[in-house]
DNA sequence: CTAATGTTTGACACCAGTGTCAAACATGGC
DNA sequence: GCCATGTTTGACACTGGTGTCAAACATTAG
């Protein structure tokens, strides 16, 4: 194999990633993507095919990424804090930059179409609402099976069986994504998650 | 006054009201707009200026009717009958269509950037968390102070304060709204949102 | 009936973006 | 060193959208 690629690929996609996030899947043209990465926009139809194949590729990666660092957040034993740590990242991870960026993977879910892009966002939310679950399950005491050390004393107890309230907390992720849109304050999104986590462990 | 607008105002804003959901505040052109209301191009931007202020027109239109609705699914003096009636009236208004057309005011409000458009969708989710607010309020009881007829016998607590709740069901409004976008299932909408009723009243 | 007033119309000049392609160009295998 | 192979480049032909404007047109007050 000759004719090798010239650009530096991971680069290019971090770099468009930026651009995605930033302005959206469908505000994003590919000049800007091109502009922003110093490759020629013919090059990148000739690389990816087009728009929508370059963003799969880059949100699965960025996906990756975001479930890594969430699976991180919800190590603790205590599910209190495990919850706090896991709405803590999301908000974080949503309200960085200025204008703070929002989150990539809501903003997706609203504005494409697209079937294969639609699809990556599904995919997302399906893990991280499995992995609060088992988080869920691991951490709280459905009633009794003691044994466990770390846990000798009462477990927090949920208001709700943990399949039902990993939806939930899935559910409110998306809700505080939108939320930052309208009202772009980071200490409201902290109280209100707060707040579901109360209402949830009793 | 002579020389007098042709059209009907109210229809056209129907009309344009129909294009903006199915297809969102960005996506839809002017274009669009003229194909689907029979009015030309040049007259829509002589009566009206532009897209962002029809929107702006046409948005405050359909935030009133919508609050009138949500203020009607919250009568009932039973909060977990008014919470679920306020999300069966959610979840129906942005699962109608074929294709489903989604939530007007979260789609809005995650994709335009215009501050006008903006101000509108916080102004709408404001007066939703007063309405939820004070319903919430008047059903439940924070503690003692008896004395009406109707609840003689021990009324529902809430697992949080009232405030807190409000803003919390208001969140969870655009939760589902993302969550219709992604996974299209009105029946799961639906349990998601009685997960966070049987979590918030104990 | 007329004049004044606001509306409608279609055309104009423009811009941003798309997707494709032949030719020029690097590079590694032989 | 040369050739095959894949890459890069800039140009091309298009599309769909924007915002504006002069002229044609209705309508109503007087």
């Amino acid at each position: 194999m000759a004719g090798v690629r010239q650009f530096d690929e991971t680069a290019v996609v971090e770099q468009a990633l930026g651009v995605f996030w930033e302005k959206g899947y469908r505000a994003t043209s590919m000049l800007d993507l091109a502009a922003a990465t110093g490759v020629q926009r013919g090059s990148l139809y000739h690389a990816y095919g087009g728009k929508e194949q370059l963003f799969t590729k880059i949100f699965s990666q960025f996906a990756e990424d975001f479930l890594a660092g969430a699976e991180r957040a919800l190590e603790p034993d205590d599910p209190r804090q495990a919850l706090t740590d896991l709405f803590d990242y999301c908000i974080a991870s949503i309200t960085t930059g200025t204008p703070s960026r929002g989150c990539l993977s809501t903003r997706t879910a609203v504005e494409a179409a697209e079937p294969q892009v639609d699809a990556a966002v599904q995919a997302m939310l399906d893990s991280l609402e499995e992995r609060v679950a088992n988080m869920l399950t691991r951490t709280t005491s459905s009633s009794a099976h003691a044994g466990a050390r770390a846990s000798a004393r009462a477990r927090s107890a949920l208001s709700v069986p943990p399949r039902d309230a990993a939806r939930l907390v899935v559910a409110m992720t998306r809700g505080l994504a939108v939320l930052e849109r309208v009202y772009g304050d980071p200490a409201r999104l902290r109280e209100t998650a707060a707040t579901l986590v109360t209402a949830l462990l009793r």
